[in-house]
DNA sequence: AACTGTCCCTGCAAGC
DNA sequence: TGCTTGCAGGGACAGT
């Protein structure tokens, strides 16, 4: 699933391959990928624009044109954005296609594909870009881009109860976490998924602000995680390799290759699959 | 205000 | 073999 660091190999590719380009035409295939601006105000504000910037905030890829107007493009679950050639073939599911200015005697086209449509593209105004996109404005702080530490994450955590993995998936916290990288956050400080606020001392919380730390840098490193089944890909096509470095997530019932002397166990916690093991998490 | 559960959607794997 | 069922999951939303 593409979470942060997922999404940051995506917004580089992005920038050696699309900014400074200028977008000849669109196609949209498919309403639901634009459903929260619509078919007309994407084409609109696409075509004839040049990108400038390719920004990330959490799990959001942000487009600055040279309009003035802004894209943001989210893949939640089964998103892709792919610059390939003109005239290769498209694959299934590509809803949005937009045709980039010529580089170097090529001609490409970026398409944002998406198999369970989940994902989406906006084009808003920048000045109206609170009033589309609300949700930015309620993003906690993101790891990679703005300042982050134990004090930050204390302080995003003052005021909430209850188990700590929810906290960390809920973006109003942290930017960017998603199920992958809260399992191998809370295995690396040795915690339980279901260890409350209250229970967490400072160091504590200090640790975890840099086991996130570390581990979004080190999958960032990696170009993300591809899993089986939704085959995340960066812009290239290409996969990711810090599946291989997982510890727990994936992992259920092979060895714990922290302790190596017990199972890797999954439950279900607030509907989502959480993996973690029993000896090293408490 | 902040928590929990439901829903959106498709592809794939497991089970009958 | 071919169907059905369950699971994967980010985030908006409704209900508490």
């Amino acid at each position: 699933m593409p979470e942060l660091p997922e999404v940051e190999t995506v917004r580089r590719g992005l920038e050696s391959h699309v900014v400074g380009r200028t977008i000849e035409s669109v196609h949209i295939g498919r309403e639901r990928s634009v459903r929260r601006v619509g078919r007309e105000a994407v084409i609109h504000g696409l075509t004839g624009a040049k990108v400038m910037a390719a920004r990330r905030r959490g799990k959001y890829l942000l487009l600055d044109l040279d309009t003035g107007d802004l894209v943001m493009i989210h893949l939640r679950m089964s998103g892709r954005v792919l610059v390939e050639p003109i005239g290769a073939p498209r694959p299934p599911h590509t809803h949005v296609v937009c045709r980039l200015s010529e580089r170097n005697g090529q001609h490409h086209e970026m398409w944002f594909v998406d198999p369970r449509t989940f994902g989406e593209v906006v084009v808003c105004e920048s000045d109206d870009v609170s009033q589309v996109l609300p949700e930015l404005d309620r993003l906690g702080p993101d790891p990679i881009v703005d300042d982050f530490s134990g004090e930050v994450l204390k302080d995003r955590l003052n005021g909430r109860r209850g188990a700590i993995k929810p906290l960390l998936l809920n973006q109003h916290v942290v930017a960017g976490i998603g199920n992958i990288y809260a399992d191998e956050v809370l295995h690396r400080v040795r915690l339980r998924w279901n260890r409350t606020v209250d229970s967490l001392s400072t160091k504590t919380i200090n640790a975890l602000a840099t086991a996130i730390t570390e581990i979004l840098t080190e999958a960032i490193e990696r170009g993300g995680s591809t899993l089986e089944d939704t085959q995340y890909v960066d812009i290239d096509g290409k996969s990711g390799s810090f599946q291989d470095m997982h510890r727990v997530y994936g992992r259920e019932g092979l060895g714990c290759l922290t302790c190596g002397k017990t199972t890797i166990r999954r439950e279900m916690v607030a509907g989502r699959s959480t993996s973690y093991c029993p000896r090293c998490q408490k």
